[in-house]
DNA sequence: CAAGCGTATCGTACTTAGTACGACGTACTT
DNA sequence: AAGTACGTCGTACTAAGTACGATACGCTTG
C-alpha cells in the first residue's frame, strides 16, 4: 500500500499475514492474497517461509508472543491472573488463532518461553508438581474455552442477539426450548448484557478454588 | 465398500462424512473423498446437502446429538457432571468438531435441545439467572478448553512424549526453559502420566466452587 | 571495469478442491 | 404408452498451493 515496494522480509510477511487474518479471517489468508498485500507475487513468499503450514506455525507463535509473560518472582495469583486476562485479550483480538492451535503441534520459541514462565510461577508459588499440572491445565482450559465460546457466539452485542434469537426460534414449535427462551429474553437481551464480562468472574472462581487446594489441603 | 451400492440418503452421507473426519481428519473430508466412500460421484451428494458449509453445520449438530442430555428433574451437580464427562468423551472421539464449532454460528436442533436441557438443570438446581449464565459459561469453557488442549498435545502417550520433548529441546541452549524441563522429566515422563486423567479433577474443582456460590453466598 | 556468483524475485503450469450447468436414465403417474 | 420428476453424473470453470526453472540485481573478485 503506497510507497515504493520495500524489501521483503520474514517479519513483513508474518505481519501482513496476521493483518489479513485479523481483518478478513483465516479463510482470506491465501498465498495469493498475502502476496498481493505485499505488492509481490505468490512464489516470492517462499523465500521467507518454506510452505503455508510453516507460516501458520509462525503465526501461532507470533500470537503467543503478544501475551504478557508472567513474572516468575511475583505472587502466583497476581501473575497467573494478569497473564490469563492478557491471553484472553490477545486471543480475542486474533480469533483465528485458536483454530490453529488445535492443528499445530510444534510449539515455537515464544510458546515455549510462555509455558516455562507459567510453570515457574506456579512452582515458585508453592504448588507441587502434580498440582502445578492441574492448575495449569484448568486455567488454560478455561481461558481457551472461554475465547472459543466468544468466537462462536452468533452475535456481538445485545442488539444482534435479539435478531439472532428470533431467527433461530423460528421453525420450532412455540414452547420448545422454554429455558432457552427464558434465558434469552430475561438475561441475554437485557440492557447491560455482555458475554465477555463474565470472564473475570470465572477466572477468580477458579483461582480461589486453586488457592484453597494449593498444597493439598482439602477444600474449605 | 462391498455390497451393491445402496440408495444414497442424507443420513448415509452424514455418517460417511463423520467416518472420514474421524479416521483421517477434517482435511481429508472432501466432496470427492466423500463421494468415493459412498461409491458415487461428487455431484450426486448435492442432492442431500446444499453445499459443503451446510454439511459441516450438520456434522457439528450430529456430534452434539451424541452427548448425553442432562435430565432436568435430577440433581444439578450429578447431571452437569455426567453430561460434561460425556461431552468431553464425545468431543475427544471427534477431535475435528471443536475446530468447526468456532466457525459455525448457526446451531442445529440437537445443539439447541442440548443448551435448553443444561439451562433447565441449572435453573431447577436453584441457580439464579445470572449464576446460571456464569455456571454454564465456566463449565463449558472448561470442557471445550480441555478438549482443545488434548487435541493440540504433540503426543499421545508417555512414550511419544519423551521423543517429542527431546526433539523440541534440541536447538535451545541447555538451561533455557528449566521449569519446562523439570515438568517434562519429573512429571510428564513418569510411568502413569496421562493428561486426560486430569479432566475430572478440574471438573470437580469447578463444580465445588459453583456449589459454594450457588445462590450468592460468599466462598467458604 | 568485466566476469562470475549468490540471492531474491517471479512466470508458467500442474494439482487438488468446490461446485455450476445441464444431460441422461429410471420409475412412477395418468 | 407417454410424460414427468427425481436422482445421478460428465464436463468444465474457478480458486488455491506450490514445483520448476528462468531472470534480474547487486556484490565480490581478478
Amino acid at each position: 500500500m503506497g510507497g515504493p515496494t520495500r524489501q521483503l522480509s520474514r517479519e513483513r510477511v508474518l505481519r501482513a499475514a496476521i493483518g489479513i487474518a485479523d481483518a478478513h479471517g483465516l479463510g482470506a489468508l491465501t498465498m495469493r492474497s498475502l502476496a498481493a498485500e505485499l505488492n509481490t507475487k505468490p512464489m516470492s513468499l517462499y523465500h521467507y517461509i518454506s510452505n503455508k503450514d510453516e507460516l501458520l506455525d509462525a503465526l501461532v507463535d507470533g500470537v503467543f508472543a503478544e501475551i504478557d509473560l508472567p513474572v516468575v518472582g511475583g505472587d502466583w495469583r497476581t501473575e497467573v491472573r494478569r497473564r490469563s486476562v492478557s491471553a484472553r485479550t490477545v486471543l480475542a483480538r486474533h480469533p483465528w488463532a485458536l483454530a490453529l492451535v488445535e492443528t499445530r503441534t510444534s510449539p515455537g520459541p515464544a510458546t515455549l518461553r510462555h509455558h516455562d514462565a507459567m510453570l515457574g510461577v506456579l512452582r515458585a508459588g508453592g504448588f507441587s508438581l502434580e498440582m502445578t499440572a492441574h492448575a495449569y491445565a484448568i486455567v488454560d482450559a478455561y481461558v481457551y474455552g472461554f475465547v472459543l465460546q466468544e468466537a462462536s457466539l452468533p452475535f456481538d452485542s445485545a442488539d444482534t442477539a435479539n435478531a439472532v434469537a428470533d431467527s433461530i426460534m423460528d421453525g420450532f414449535p412455540a414452547g420448545d426450548h422454554p429455558h432457552l427462551v427464558e434465558f434469552a429474553t430475561q438475561h441475554v437481551q437485557q440492557p447491560g448484557y455482555h458475554f465477555g464480562a463474565q470472564f473475570e468472574f470465572g477466572l477468580d472462581l477458579i483461582l480461589d478454588a486453586l488457592a484453597a487446594r494449593r498444597e493439598g489441603l482439602a477444600g474449605c
